[in-house]
This record gives structure tokens, C-alpha cells and sequence, in this order.
RNA sequence: GGAGGGGUGCCCGAGUGGUCGAAGGGGGCCGACUCGAAAUCGGCUGUGCGGGUUAGCGCCCGCACCGGGGGUUCGAAUCCCUCCCCCUCCGCCA
């Protein structure tokens, strides 16, 4: 959510940082709205404290035994009048919030004006493209073959975008998101949260999914519970509606969720495979921070995300997001691409964004400064680290040999039993 | 699922429909005492919104907030309805 005081006082930069985004926002009809708003307050607060200091005049009055009764009636018209701009109010206030709560974060300065992916930035490359002496092959051949992957059958308990994983193929999986929990635990501080799975809409709305994306989750009938899209969504907050000490800041929080989307919109893209999936598993950051540290934090998420393909020995390029191409309540974004050799196509497999204070706004989330003082909003920043379906791909078809086999990454061995090589089953 | 109890400020805890933003305690902060500390004594200790003032930190005025929402009333923390959450007992259960 954006900052009403800023809205009000610098309308037209507003308008135009949103512009870059592309769409039209209607900040005229939010100002206007605004401006009846703190109308009604100011005739509210005005026609309150009548009544009140009336009302106490009437008990002042009958505890010495005298007939209020003309006040009284003065004051019920009070009340009525009353009651009719509350009920004004919480219009005017309730459509306000619906068309505030739909805006996207501001691109933050530092990120590139552009339509759409086609204008990201490469903004580093890491590791050698692997040569084979044959054609590699999508990890959907490799995976079946091997017996790993089962997207037949996946679809016959289930549907389309779901995959069964066997043996090896379950384990390499479940590897791996000990392996990335591991690393961002010991090696990089975070602490660990394992969060429910499905959540309430106030949360979904504190972190910007609702309530304008509902058509990509998946929601429970009968319940209003959603379930996750990503585990920033129950870990984000986590700290809704709190005010924590600054002492406590930096959070670092790392989180394992399965993660589930409808992908609406997105018929007909990246249909084979495991790439896109109504349920993948995902290592997720999260960071909480003071306005003051969040652009360096942003960066060293970044790295921490970067160092699970280092070790892995997997290439990949990051992507800094053009204002066309960032996600709704980001202000700035990277994306890491790792190369899929099969597809020859890099693909995303994490992507690291400040939100600054826009989700701490809508949830809520403040710190009170060490020096005393107000409240004020932290910076809320999310990556994944990694999207774990994609990483197995990645493996698959980094490390696929001309027999037909893949090989283990070296350091995922010690959580697979020793195993150094996936053979057919 | 059945029966009952409860949700008040950073924490504990009182609260009669009117002077309660809320007693009392604890904690915290400031000051006094002290070489210093403990103990003791004094003072302070919320959030949001609207308006005013300031170069700014801030300050002043008003309104709202005693789990959320709605209602009764001249007036609600206090009465009524509804939802949420927590606790105890019984039943069921991974």
C-alpha cells in the first residue's frame, strides 16, 4: 500500500513512477475521495465532541435532581446526524482502502524503465556453459527414463501441471531442501520456520495477493483459507500487526512450503516438464529490516540465493527487473536464471525483491527506533532460495551424461546416502 | 461435536452505563540519594486519525480505540446481537 501523505503531496510523481509500471491508476479519484474523507472526519470530530460535552452536561443535570429533557432531545438529532455521516464515512473510506489496496509498490530509482522482460538487464553471469559431445536432452526425457518423473500417472490421481517423483528422483527432491536449509541456516543465519500451509485473507492481503490476483490461488471450499503461493506469504506475516523493538532487526528468516498456483493466464506455457507446476516445493527467504539497511540487505539476499547454484555448480545469469516486468508489491527485483541446457533457454529460478514498506504497510508491521519515538513501518524483502522443482530440472539437465544417467552434485551426497550417480531403475 | 469460563495499556490485574484513556501492581525510562550499585523516594510511560503550529526534533487542540463488527442509549470498557481467538471438562481422532 502506498503512502497516503505522499499521495496527497506529490500526486503527479506518483502518477508517473506508476506509470512506468504501465496501466492506469486512478489517483484522482483516490485524492478526491480523500479529500470528502477529512471533510467528514473534521465535521465528525466537530459534532463528537458537542455531543459529548452535552451528554455530560445531561448526567451533571439529573444528578441534581433537574429535567434535561430539551437537551436530550437536542442531543438525539446530534446522534442521528451522527450516525448518517458515519455511515458516509465508512464509505467513503471503505472505497478509498478498495482502490488503495489495488495500486502496486513504486519502482524503486535504481531500476530500469522498460515494457517488459525483453528490457531486463543482465546484470551478472556465473559459470561455464556446459559443452556436451552429444544432444542434451529436457529433463522430461531424462527424468521418465530414468523413472524418476511420472507426469501419466500424475495426471490420472490428479491433473495436468502435477508430477509424482520415485526413488532416487524423491530423494534428489527432499535433498535438496535440506541441503538449501542447511546452507541459509548455518552458513548465512537465517532461522528456520515451518509455517502452516494455508492462510486467512488478511495475510494474503498483507503481502500483496489479495485482493486483486485471487484468480491465482488456490482456495478451500467452504473455508476462507487460501493455499500458500509461497511461503513469504505466512512468513511475511508472521509479524503483522506487531511493533517489534529495533534491537531485534534484522530478521532472517528461511522457510520450507510446498507452494500452490493455479497459473491462470498461463495455459499453454512450459506444458511439458516440471517448470511450471500447480505445486512445487521452495526454499524461501525472508528478511525484515529498517528503512536504512534494506537496498544492502537486498543485495547480500541476492548472493545467498546465488551461492545454493554456486555450490551446486549450476550456471546462471541475474536479471535485474524492469519497472514493466516487477511483481506487484516489489520495488526493485532480481531474478536468477539458471541455464537449462536441454530447453537451451535460461530459467528463472529465484527471484529476490525489496518491497521497501509496502507490505509492511497493508500488514501492518512497525519497529520502534532504538533512540524512542514513533513507530515506523520496517522494509519487508522476499527471494527464493531456491525454487526447488527447478533446481532438480536444472540438475537433470546440467549434469545428464550420453548413457542416459546424471550424476549427484558433489555436495547434495552427504543427504542422498552417498549416492553419486542416478541410474535407471 | 457437547458443557462451561475468559479476552482490558509492554506484562499482571480492577472496573458501578455518565468526571475512565481507564484504579492498583510489575517492568521500563528520567531524576534524587550513593564513590558506584542495590534498596528507597519523586516524576514519566500507548496507537491511529483530523486540525493548528514549527526550518526541523517536536509541541498544542480535538476525535477514536478496553478481541473484530453491528445494535440499544442523550451517553457504552460496562447492556444486547454476531463473529474470531484462548482456556477447562467430556466425546472423537492423526
Amino acid at each position: 500500500m502506498l503512502d497516503l501523505k505522499v499521495l496527497r503531496e506529490r500526486p503527479q510523481w506518483v502518477k508517473q513512477r506508476l506509470a512506468t509500471r504501465g496501466g492506469d491508476y486512478p489517483i484522482e479519484r483516490i485524492l478526491d475521495l480523500d479529500t470528502r474523507r477529512r471533510h467528514l472526519i473534521a465535521e465528525l470530530d466537530r459534532l463528537r465532541h458537542e455531543r459529548k460535552t452535552l451528554s455530560e452536561e445531561i448526567g451533571r443535570l439529573k444528578r441534581q435532581g433537574q429535567d434535561p429533557e430539551d437537551l436530550v432531545s437536542r442531543v438525539k438529532l446530534l446522534g442521528e446526524r451522527i450516525k448518517a455521516l458515519e455511515g458516509e464515512l465508512r464509505e467513503v473510506e471503505g472505497e478509498q482502502k478498495r482502490l488503495l489496496l489495488e495500486l502496486p509498490n513504486l519502482p524503486h530509482e535504481s531500476v530500469p524503465v522498460g515494457e517488459d522482460e525483453k528490457d531486463n538487464q543482465v546484470v551478472k553471469r556465473w559459470g561455464d556453459l556446459p559443452q556436451f559431445d552429444f544432444k542434451p536432452r529436457p529433463h522430461w526425457e531424462i527424468g521418465v527414463e530414468l523413472g524418476i518423473l511420472d507426469f501419466e500417472r500424475a495426471a490420472k490421481i490428479t491433473g495436468s501441471r502435477f508430477t509424482v517423483y520415485y526413488g532416487a528422483g524423491a530423494l534428489l527432491e527432499r535433498a535438496l531442501i535440506n541441503f538449501m536449509l542447511d546452507l541459509h541456516i548455518r552458513k548465512h543465519g537465517y532461522r528456520e520456520v515451518l509455517p502452516p500451509f494455508m492462510v486467512n485473507e488478511e495475510t494474503l492481503i498483507g503481502t500483496g495477493q489479495l485482493p486483486k490476483f485471487k484468480e491465482d490461488l488456490f482456495k478451500l471450499e467452504d473455508w476462507d483459507y487460501y493455499l500458500v503461493p509461497t511461503a513469504e506469504v505466512p512468513v511475511t506475516n508472521l509479524h503483522r500487526e506487531e511493533i517489534l523493538p529495533e534491537e531485534v532487526l534484522p530478521l532472517y528468516y528461511t522457510a520450507y512450503t510446498p507452494c500452490f498456483r493455479s497459473e491462470a493466464g498461463a495455459h499453454g506455457r512450459d506444458t511439458r516438464g516440471i517448470v511450471r507446476q500447480h505445486q512445487f516445493n521452495k526454499v524461501e527467504l525472508v528478511k525484515i529490516t529498517t528503512p536504512e539497511t534494506s537496498y544492502q540487505e537486498l543485495e547480500s539476499l541476492l548472493l545467498d540465493a546465488e551461492e545454493v547454484l554456486q555450490l551446486l555448480g549450476l550456471p546462471y545469469r541475474v536479471m535485474l527487473l524492469c519497472t514493466g516486468d516487477l511483481g506487484f508489491s516489489a520495488a526493485k527485483t532480481y531474478d536468477i536464471e539458471v541455464w537449462a541446457p536441454g530447453q537451451g533457454r535460461f530459467v528463472e529460478i529465484s527471484s529476490c525483491s525489496n518491497c521497501e514498506d509496502f507490505q509492511a504497510r497493508r500488514a501492518n508491521i512497525r519497529y520502534r527506533p532504538r533512540s524512542g519515538g514513533k513507530p515506523r513501518f520496517v522494509h519487508t524483502l522476499n527471494g527464493s532460495g531456491l525454487a526447488v522443482g527447478r533446481t532438480v530440472m536444472a540438475i537433470l539437465e546440467n549434469y545428464q551424461q550420453p548413457d542416459g544417467s546424471v550424476v549427484i552434485p558433489e555436495v547434495l551426497r552427504p543427504y542422498m546416502g552417498g549416492l553419486e550417480r542416478i541410474t535407471r531403475e
